[in-house]
DNA sequence: TAGATTGTTAATCGATTAACAATC
DNA sequence: TAGATTGTTAATCGATTAACAATC
C-alpha cells in the first residue's frame, strides 16, 4: 500500500538500496528476494518489504524482485531520470574534488557550471566544467535554471550566498560548508555534508569501543 | 542516569551538540537553558535533556549548563581530547581538499602524514603534510602507530587498502569511497561518507516536495 | 524565598519485526 | 500442484515527549 507521508527513516534508506540493487544489476543478477537482499544489507526481510512497500509493489509472489525493475522502479522514486541541472558554487579544492571526481550523471544530475572568485581559475573548463566568475551568476540561474546548487564556499560567506541562489529561485542547497544555513522557505531542500560531524562520530565509536 | 548502551540516534546528535554548543562559547555565552538550547537546534527541551543525561548531570536546577563546561563533557565524551593519529590515504583532488580546508585539530584529531602512488606528488608536501609512497606504510604504521585512516583512494583499491591498514592495526577508517567495506573486525569502526546517497536523498526530497 | 530549570519516570508515539493469508 | 515469497496486518520494541518532584 502506498504511503503518503514517508518517514525519514525510510528516505534515508533508499539511496542505500538503490546502490545495492545497482551492483546486483550490473553483476548480472535477475532476481532477488527480500532475505536474500537482507543478508546483503544487514537488514532484515521484513523491513525491506515494509520499506518497498511504501512505494510500491515491486515484488512477486514465489519470485521476490526483479532486480532490473526494481532498480529503475527506486530510481524513479529518487527523481534520478528529472535530470535536474546542478552547479557548483566555489571552485576551491573541494569544488574541484567534485567536478573531477563525482560522477553526478550516475546520481541523474546534470552539472552545468562552476562559480568562483579567483581570477586564475576563472574562465577555465574543470574536466569540460566551465567556471564563470561570481558576478555572472544572476545571468547565469535567468536564462539556465538550474534546480540544485553546490555549496562549496567559505564559510564566512555561504549564508550570504546560500541566500543568494535561493532567491533566484534555486530549489536544493547541497551544503559542504560545515555552517546550518538558515533558509526560512519550506520548499528550498537543503541536504548537509557535516564532514566535522562525521568524524566526532567515528572519534567516538572508538573512544567508547567495548575493549580498549 | 548515565546509560551504558547509547541509541544509534543519540550518538549520531552529539556532534551537532557540540557543533552548537562550541558557537555559543566562542560567542561568549556563559549558560543556557535546555529549551533556548532546543530553540536554536530545533529539538523539544526534553530531548536534550534526555540525551544528555546519557553521559552524565552536566546542568543544574534553576540555572541551566554552563556552556563552557558543556562543551568541554561533550568534547570529552566524543573522545576530542584523545589526540588520536589520523593519516590519509590517497592525495587526489579529495585527500588534497581534506589536507588542506578541513581542520582536523579542532576536531580533536592530528593529521600526521599521507600516502600516495603517483610520483608527482609523492615528496611533496600538503599544507605542511608529508605524503609517502604507499609503499612505505607498513613501516610508518609500525613506527607512528595511526589510530585512523582516511580513505580517498579509488574504488578500485579501497577494499584490498582497507584490508591492509586493519591488519596493520588502524582502528577506525574514516571512508570516502563509494563501496561498503567489508571488515570482519568488530573492533575496528568504519565511518562512511557516501556522496552519493547524500545527493540522491536531496534528489528525493525535491521530487516529492509538496508543491512542484 | 519564589522562580526557573534540571534529571528522571511515565506516557505516547513511531519504527521495526513477526506472522500469515494470498498467490505466483 | 507444492514451495517460495510477497504485501500487509498485528505485535513488539525503542525513541521521543510530557509531566513532575527535586533543588539550585
Amino acid at each position: 500500500m502506498r504511503k503518503d507521508k514517508i518517514s525519514n527513516a525510510v528516505i534515508r534508506r533508499i539511496p542505500r538500496y538503490y546502490r545495492h540493487v545497482d551492483d546486483l544489476y550490473y553483476n548480472g543478477v535477475v532476481r532477488i528476494s527480500s532475505s536474500s537482499l537482507g543478508r546483503i544489507m544487514g537488514l532484515t526481510a521484513s523491513q525491506i518489504r515494509q520499506d518497498l512497500s511504501c512505494f510500491g509493489e515491486f515484488g512477486q509472489q514465489g519470485y521476490g524482485y526483479n532486480v532490473e525493475k526494481l532498480r529503475s522502479e527506486i530510481a524513479e522514486v529518487l527523481g534520478m531520470n528529472k535530470q535536474y541541472k546542478i552547479i557548483i558554487i566555489g571552485a576551491g579544492n573541494l569544488g574541484r574534488a567534485l567536478i573531477q571526481n563525482f560522477y553526478f550523471a550516475k546520481s541523474g544530475f546534470i552539472l552545468d557550471a562552476a562559480f568562483d572568485v579567483a581570477s586564475d581559475v576563472i574562465n577555465t573548463e574543470i574536466n569540460g566544467v566551465h567556471v564563470h566568475h561570481i558576478d555572472a551568476l544572476e545571468d547565469y540561474v535567468v536564462e539556465c535554471k538550474p534546480d540544485v546548487a553546490v555549496l562549496t564556499v567559505p564559510r564566512s560567506v555561504a549564508q550570504k550566498t546560500a541566500e543568494r541562489l535561493v532567491g533566484l529561485g534555486v530549489r536544493g542547497l547541497w551544503n559542504f560548508t560545515n555552517i546550518e544555513l538558515n533558509i526560512r522557505d519550506a520548499n528550498v531542500k537543503i541536504e548537509d555534508v557535516h564532514f566535522a560531524d562525521s568524524l566526532l562520530t567515528l572519534s567516538y565509536m572508538i573512544a567508547n569501543r567495548d575493549t580498549p
